[in-house]
DNA sequence: TGTATTCCTGTACCCAAGTACGGAGTCAAG
DNA sequence: CTTGACTCCGTACTTGGGTACAGGAATACA
C-alpha cells in the first residue's frame, strides 16, 4: 500500500477494492480464463497492472450492459486476433445482438408504460396488470 | 383430450402443450410454491382448470418482462389483496429498470457501431478495434 | 385385454456466476 | 521476530431456473 504498488501494480486485494469486486470474483475469472494470470514480482503474491484493472473494469461493464462472461471473452479475443477482418465479423455480430436486445427491451418497455399509465388512469377495481389476458405487443 | 378435458380441465401434460412450456417446469413452478397444486379429480390425475392455465401464462409473460419468479410470486400475491397501487410500484420500477438498460446498451450499440464503421474504412494497419477495445465511452 | 402413453413422486443433475472456506505461505509494521 | 492482515490454491457450496430420470400408477386406444 506504498510506493511499492505503484511500480509493481496492485495485490488481488486492491484491485478488488479498485474496482469494487469481490477478491473472490477476481480468481474465478482467472480460474476460467477470462483474465490471465498476472506474474509474480518477488515472491509468490501476484501484482496487478493498469492493464489488468483495465481489463476487469472492461468486463464488469459489459456485464452490466448484459453480456455473458463467455461473451465477454470473445470480446477480449478480439485484442489477440490482430486480424481486423474477423474482429470486425465479431463486433458486427455483437451489434446485431445488441440491436436486437435493444428492440426487444423496447417492446417490453412500451408494454410495461402503457400498464403503468393505464393504472395511474386509476380505477383501480380492474388494475389493468393483473388483467393476466393481455397479450403481449 | 376428449370431453373429460373440457369439464376437468386440462392434464398436466395438455396445459403444458397449450402455452408451450416444459411439463417439468409446472411441476418446477408447483414445488416452488408458484403455482398452487391443482386438486385430483378421480383418481390420482391433477387437473388443470382454466384459472390455473391463466396463471401459468401470466407467469410467463412476466418472465418474459424480465420479472424474476420471485417478483412474479409478490406479483401473484398482490393478486390476492387487489392492491393495485403496490402492484404499480413494481411495475414502475422495471420500467425504470428496463428504460436504464436500454439507455445502457444505446451506448454499446453506438460504441460498436463506430468501431464497425471505422474498421470498414480500411487501413488494417491499425485497427480501430484493437486500440479502442479497453477505453469504454 | 394388452400395450402404449401419460402421469405421479422423488431425487439427482445442469449451467452460469459467483461465494465461502480451510490450511498453507507471505509480508510489512511495531 | 512476532503478529495480524493479506494472499495463494484447491475444493465445496450457493442460487436461479430449470431438466432428466427412475419406478410405479393410471389412463387411452386397438
Amino acid at each position: 500500500m506504498l510506493k511499492e504498488s505503484l511500480e509493481a501494480g496492485l495485490t488481488i486485494g486492491q484491485a478488488a477494492k479498485a474496482i469494487d469486486v469481490n477478491v473472490e470474483t477476481i480468481r474465478y475469472y482467472q480460474r476460467i480464463g477470462l483474465l490471465p494470470m498476472s506474474p509474480r514480482q518477488r515472491g509468490s503474491i501476484r501484482r496487478y497492472s493498469v492493464d489488468s484493472v483495465k481489463r476487469l473494469s472492461f468486463i464488469r461493464r459489459a456485464q452490466q450492459l448484459g453480456f455473458s462472461l463467455e461473451e465477454i471473452a470473445d470480446l477480449l479475443q478480439l485484442e489477440k486476433t490482430r486480424s481486423c477482418g474477423e474482429a470486425r465479423t465479431i463486433a458486427e455480430a455483437k451489434l446485431a445482438a445488441v440491436t436486437r436486445k435493444i428492440a426487444d427491451l423496447s417492446g417490453i418497455q412500451n408494454y410495461l408504460a402503457t400498464l403503468v399509465r393505464r393504472c395511474k388512469a386509476g380505477k383501480t377495481a380492474d388494475c389493468p396488470i393483473f388483467e393476466a389476458l393481455l397479450p403481449l405487443p
